[in-house]
DNA sequence: CCTAACATACCGTCCAGTCGGAATCTACGG
DNA sequence: CCGTAGATTCCGACTGGACGGTATGTTAGG
């Protein structure tokens, strides 16, 4: 599940291994889509980068299109799993949208190239996998729309601010993050995302 | 500069009338670019929604990437216009940030398309329009951090946020809008652009 | 009549996907 | 343990079509 960055060469089986081919496939997929793009991205390069062919290619996938909806459902569902288990464990939703913040920002962090995966080449998704991601993405909008929602009612948050925009607002930023984070530069992932948290919370301007 | 969304049928210069034609082809091409990205959509499509032919096209650009570096172009243009306005007009580093935001937002909602294709198609230019885009943008970005900087510096804004990252954040909070916003939705820009700047400034827990 | 503004036919390239076969693995009967 | 039949995994040449760009011809404007 996690991203990976090396291939720690085999635990010697035989000289075909399936899953790791599998694996290596997407592997280096996500990379190349993230770098160039879903048009800008060859199935020649896919399977030179993982030293393969066209054939082991399509014998582990049905289409182009098909490793592409493949990461998409993988990162959502990593986001689903990461807002489920904050619901658990925390109550107030101040709290709560925090922590959302927080994962969010170093779930992107983390997942980089499945980011820019995601929201540059989504619309490249037709038929069915774009339905199922459709479906997926709203559910986790609603997710946060509540928290937003029972905040206001509770009088914690400011009721202005229409609740859908303040939402936007929080995933916007955040999201945003794959644009300009490097790992390699001198901030941690940690330190952007208490950053954000902080600014959609508490704001810029002090009082 | 305005995007156009009609084009109404011409002031009867003649049988050619190269100005249109041009337009006619950098607004299918922007519209095309930004519904299906500029790998996603042939050169033959563009012409045959600007009702010409290739010929024309290459006859007043040079190439496809030639377009899309055009679209950029308008599009920092604008930007940097709106953000010297407001530097000039405005005084306070709190009520610059509002209007810098405020009129991202409402150029965002504008210049949807454009914004769709800068953010994401961005990296398939190279050479020299590839360096032109970042050294404009960077200059965007400086002008920003300088706001910020300042209200830091003023004691006007938290100082534990980075600034970078502050910015980093409301650009992204502005940019986002293109991803959801609609003209025929319930919301007005108007009103979008306050929540955010609001969002922005005072944070969502009231105190 | 010369040039700008197009139109049209065409070229070389690239690319997603296919297909027949080779190599390897697995199951099972002997 | 051996042999082997059938399934799985992978190879690599090939195809048919699309696409960016060009070359050449045609029409309108000054």
């Amino acid at each position: 599940m996690a991203p990976r960055t090396q291939t720690p060469r085999r635990k010697t089986r035989g000289s075909y291994d399936p899953e790791q081919t599998r694996q290596l496939l997407l592997d280096s997929a996500l990379e190349l889509f993230g770098d160039q793009g879903f048009h800008g991205t060859s199935v020649q390069e896919i399977v030179e980068r993982a030293q393969v062919t066209k054939g082991a290619f399509y014998h582990h996938f049905e289409s182009k299109q098909d490793v592409l909806s493949l990461i998409h459902d993988e990162f959502l569902d990593v986001q689903r799993e990461a807002i489920e288990r904050i619901l658990e464990e925390v109550e107030s939703p101040v709290e709560q949208l925090r922590e959302v913040i927080r994962e969010s920002v170093l779930t992107v962090t983390r997942y980089r190239q499945h980011v820019a995966v995601f929201f540059q080449e989504r619309r490249y998704l037709t038929g069915r996998p774009a339905a199922d991601v459709k479906r997926k993405r709203d559910k986790l909008d609603k997710a946060m729309d509540d928290i937003v929602i029972a905040g206001v009612e509770q009088g914690l948050f400011d009721a202005r601010i229409t609740p859908r925009v303040a939402v936007f607002g929080v995933v916007g930023m955040s999201a945003w993050v794959h644009q300009w984070y490097r790992e390699d530069g001198t901030m941690s992932a940690e330190q952007v995302a208490d950053d954000l948290a902080n600014l959609a919370l508490d704001g810029l301007v002090v009082r």
